[in-house]
DNA sequence: AGAGCTTTGTACCAGCCGGTTAATTTGCTT
DNA sequence: AAGCAAATTAACCGGCTGGTACAAAGCTCT
């Protein structure tokens, strides 16, 4: 979860060398860009605008756009893989770890627009980019894990209903959390801007939180 | 709901003028571009090869780039509104008239999949060019109308909770049914493409309509 | 039939943008 | 200090792309 800005190196007069925070500069740039206008909306330009670089080097450490749109997506996921494996939930009952999964996912996505418009701009190319990035297909699934967990403790105590599918309930929570932040803008100019008040937003994860909780529970 | 492809005009050696049908072959090709690369990526040669015209017919008819991006923007929105008024659910109770809202908002948001895609690009772009659209504004929020009258139905049945929020329902099955389209892509490449097959979705239709339900229902 | 409008075809342009060439600077190694 | 690879800069290029100028061809009305 890198913050934005904020130049890591010096390019004082003398300038040092410092090639990691170049590319990390690049990056976070980058990762700006895409996510304000997608992959060919984006400009090679005002990234390197955005900092204090070339569009030269950009070409040097990433070779084309489209490279370092895979590293910007690469990263993001890292980074957000990262702050769902840190959620420690296997200590509480199966319920309670539910209700504080989905109430982390709904947050988490909020904080995290940036992630969250990859991803749209990511669906809109057919996924066809994550494709070529191997780092990918095994650490996600992880996030199944810790569902399947609950489930099964719940299950096991008789709360939840035997046929409860992890996934589906991932899918759900993603759904509502991914949906929440991506149409925010065509919902509002739809149905007024209402329900993305601080305050409604608490309420509305509530209603999801209930929403799946009730759907899980044995009859 | 207007078709794809199927040139809708003559046009053999000695043409004949035909406006109407050559603005809605533009349109039609119009919105599986853009649905197909969004704004930016969407070529304005493209659109012309799809159909029998030429680059110049486009600016005529809609101005510039911008213009038809905002007409088949327009235009697909009010199909969909049309669809959805096209829904009797008056009759029914309010459960079963739910039932077959969420139902119908699945299935018709995966059977237009370039609407989707539109709304997509659209919220990428923050609904900027939805603001310049002045039908939207009005008929929109019918669709609010109809689940304000189920709940009030429900109730006073004494079936449903007293607080339950007409356009917090809409969120919740807006957000779950656009989910499943919008993100299938980047869902399928990080858990697998098992919840996509036709019977999948019938289940998770199933568990979408339960859930929902299952919220609003009093205690 | 011909004036005057709308509609269509052809050729073209200006500028933007991804990407490159080549030369300069920095820092490390010896 | 000399040699060398890595890092950086500046200028440049080719082609793509939105948009246009101009002319020709149909339709309509008289």
């Amino acid at each position: 979860m890198s913050e934005a800005g904020e130049n890591t190196r010096k390019k004082a007069r003398s300038w040092k060398q410092d090639p990691e925070a170049v590319r990390a500069d690049i990056l976070c740039a980058a990762r700006a860009e895409f996510a304000e206008h997608g992959l060919s909306g984006a400009r090679v330009q005002d990234i390197a605008d955005r900092i204090q670089t070339s569009k030269r080097m950009i070409f040097y450490y990433f070779g084309d756009k489209e490279g370092l749109y895979r590293a910007v997506l690469d990263e993001a996921y890292r980074s957000v893989r990262k702050a769902e494996a840190e959620l420690e939930l296997d200590g509480l009952p199966p319920e309670q770890a539910l209700r504080k999964l989905v109430e982390f996912t709904f947050d988490h996505h909020r904080a995290n627009a940036d992630f969250i418009r990859l991803v749209m701009i990511e669906n809109i190319h057919g996924a066809r980019h994550m494709h070529e990035i191997d780092s990918l297909s095994q650490t996600n699934t992880a996030a199944i894990g810790q569902i399947e967990r609950i489930c099964k403790a719940g299950i096991d105590a008789g709360l939840f209903r035997a046929d409860v599918s992890p996934l589906e309930i991932h899918w759900q929570i993603s759904g509502m959390s991914f949906f929440n932040v991506a149409n925010m803008a065509t919902f509002s100019v739809n149905f007024g801007p209402d329900l993305f008040t601080d305050d409604a937003q608490l309420r509305l994860r509530e209603t999801v939180v209930n929403s799946i909780l009730a759907s899980v529970r044995a009859t």
